[in-house]
DNA sequence: TTTATAAAATTAAACGTTTGATTAAATCAA
DNA sequence: TTGATTTAATCAAACGTTTAATTTTATAAA
């Protein structure tokens, strides 16, 4: 059981790893099981099918970064810091793990993917809904402006969505950071500028 | 030779709305065969390979879009007109033809596709260097502030994508948007509301 | 503890289907 | 006729999944 649970989840790893870099299609099952070490009839002896287990690899993200979000959230305080909370906590988070976002980058503009979508755009409106009272908090307590809301979060969302994934791409294809961008994904100082540059973004469109 | 092209042609814009709906992989050269009403050899005969049709779908793109943008950027204006005049030139391409930004969306970050990536990459170079030049004008003019040049320049672009992409993904997956999103791409207002958004944006950031 | 039994996990091989590409023959225009 | 275009048929390769057999682990009776 406990031996299970852990091949479980190195699949679900490689899988990551395989799907964000090379995309659900060209990524093969036999690819999977070879480089996790499972027999490729593991893939669908635990997850049913190829796509099951793309939807698992989803579902795990969505629940830790759910639970992350929530826990920045609902920290007691003004709306600017909650605000600077939960950006730099989803940031953190993404830049550790970028496989499920660039996965859902590439994917969820694919038609073909229901079940994949459904869970996605679950996880997109928990985390609009938090974002969006902390707006209206701020607009409440006069701190913020009277904006359209919804644009600025999925501005917010996009964002934050396309930085993950553009570095990480440029970083993975081992393109000169530094003539192209100026930033390293890897680099903690270059994570400290970005998350700062969007706050900022954020705070100045906001503010009265 | 006037059909020819224009088969070509037709080819190339079925194989367009397949990639940006499906994906290029889901996508089966039989289709764009069928639905085109061209022979499945054709494809191979005008364009080599599937993925050569792919290249020729963002060449095809890249050529217009930097025609579109340059004409915007050479207008003989102070700084904060010429952002102005090419973010709207952008979206208002990109609102009207989606399909070849949700596949550069999409594939971008495939690891597997050299000769698509530098296309991309090359246009959004090019792209980058005009914004650029607006942008440092702007500052030597005073009325902009020194920021992260590149910082910003990867933000607006990933706004302007990931606008046009999702908001087009939601339409064609038959969204309930004003739910969602209370926004609709195929709605001339909300266009410009987008549009107004996003150099509202850009030029609260900038702006001293 | 040993032995018998059932359940779960794992394997190699094969399944039928689909893929992008190619072929050689047919058609057409000049 | 000649060369460009178009077709239907065909190709080998690769795909996700399933199968049937085997091994490992868990359970229970003796």
């Amino acid at each position: 059981m406990q031996e299970t649970t852990e091949k479980k989840l190195h699949i679900l790893d490689v899988a990551e790893d395989l799907f964000s870099r090379n995309g659900f299609d060209a990524t093969t099952t036999r690819e999977i099981a070879e480089k996790s070490g499972a027999n490729v009839a593991m893939i669908s002896y635990y997850f049913g099918s190829k796509e099951n287990l793309l939807v698992a690899i989803i579902e795990r993200f969505s629940h830790a970064i759910l639970s992350i979000l929530k826990d920045a959230y609902e920290i007691d305080s003004d709306p600017q810091t909650r605000m600077k909370s939960i950006l730099e906590s989803y940031l953190n988070y993404s830049f550790e793990h970028p496989g499920p976002i660039m996965i859902a980058h590439r994917e969820l503009g694919v038609n073909m993917r229901p079940a994949l979508r459904s869970t996605i755009q679950n996880t997109h409106t928990q985390a609009r809904e938090m974002v969006n009272d902390i707006i209206v908090d701020g607009q409440k307590a006069g701190i913020y402006r009277q904006i359209d809301v919804a644009l600025l979060i999925q501005s917010i969302g996009s964002m934050v969505d396309s930085m993950v994934n553009e570095l990480h791409n440029l970083k993975r294809s081992g393109f000169d950071l530094c003539e192209m961008n100026m930033l390293d994904i890897g680099d903690e100082k270059d994570r400290m500028k970005i998350k700062h540059f969007i706050i900022e973004m954020v705070e100045r469109y906001l503010k009265n």
